[in-house]
DNA sequence: ACCTGAACACCGTTCAAGT
DNA sequence: ACCTGAACACCGTTCAAGT
């Protein structure tokens, strides 16, 4: 019997073996031995296919390290971690993240969370929203920023060649950039950018 | 004579119309009045393509409101409403930007800039990157936020359902956030968030 | 040098028909 | 209720051939 969790469940793997481009009903089909149309019986198209994907990620976030009594800060940078390591574990659904959306109450559960703590804080709900948005998006960006390395095959040889043929007299900064090796490792960028913009974002509150 | 800068031209005038989804090579020869395979005499595939339309976007980003002599903040400031200012102008290239890269002198002269910016304060090269990184990123995140109400269209009513279904006891904040009218302007929420980040980012230089 | 046409190997989606 | 098969209207990319 297919099912919506076996059919989301075969294209997360699909996905992490292959890439987001390599999802296609017809591929999905047969990597479940059914016909592409019978998809249709479960899941209204692939645009919805691919949020369901996203929805099964963002549900894999670990918030069970959080200590409610600890101060808002230190929450929140749980919570990003816990993000961080659910989307590095699936760094190929990345690129989805940017144009789907959470649709699932599972998947929503972390933004549920972190708009919690940085209420207890005293800020109004909009900046809350914008807050949790900002923090986010850095997860996502920080993230991708670091699967780059790992995932040479998707990534175009374009994008490093470009970088690499840029003019050092009109781009001094980008050249030494890349010349200089990362003196921190992942994590620690991560940890740095994410205290940063924590601080900043409670500062105002 | 067809060239590589009518093919972008005419791609970014797609996307800005249709949408991400609606560029594809042929209809993009047929906009051109040109068979699809001539546009692989000049470019050579879709994602090059989408590279460049990404590069073109970012390449209409202004720094000419950049005073020099003022504090790295507020410079950073003046550079993240220059680049929102172009992505906005551009919501439906938003999607690609998450996944291509920015492979052109042009567009890169923005991160350049910001790069140098960020170096004035006498931070090292590798908390530059990751400085800007999660700016860009912020500036992404915030655009695309804004985005989704006028671009309805593209938008899912599913992710919009969604949310409202969410059940109350379980999801107070996000049900109190959705309720809750935006009590800043887009533009005031974008400002207090790049001024949070910016002030955190500069903080622990 | 620049463009075309045909071909190859794919797509997403619908819908009558089967069980 | 659940799945299939065929069909429709598309794709990206290659490559010999034309001018």
């Amino acid at each position: 019997m297919l099912t919506r969790e076996r059919i989301v469940a075969a294209a997360l793997a699909l996905v992490d073996a292959e890439g987001a481009d390599a999802l296609s009903m017809r591929r999905l089909g047969a990597e479940l031995a059914v016909d592409a149309s019978s998809i249709y019986y479960h899941v209204p198209n692939k645009a919805a296919l691919e949020d369901l994907v996203v929805d099964a990620v963002m549900s894999e976030v670990d918030l069970s390290a959080d200590d409610p009594a600890a101060p808002p800060p230190a929450r929140v940078l749980t919570a990003l971690r816990g993000m961080a390591e659910a989307l590095f574990a699936h760094p190929r659904t990345l690129p989805l993240f940017a144009s789907r959306s959470l649709t699932t109450p599972e998947s929503l559960r972390p933004i549920e969370h972190l708009i919690g703590v940085m209420r207890e804080t005293g800020m109004n709900y909009p900046r809350c929203v914008a807050a949790v948005n900002a923090l986010s998006f850095y997860v996502l960006g920080a993230t991708t920023a670091q699967a780059v390395g790992m995932l040479e095959e998707d990534r175009d040889a374009r994008a490093a060649a470009a970088l690499a043929a840029l003019p050092a007299e009109e781009f001094p900064h980008i050249t030494a950039a890349i010349a200089t090796p990362g003196l921190l490792g992942d994590a620690e960028e991560f940890e740095l950018g994410a205290r940063a913009m924590i601080a900043g974002l409670l500062a105002e509150g």
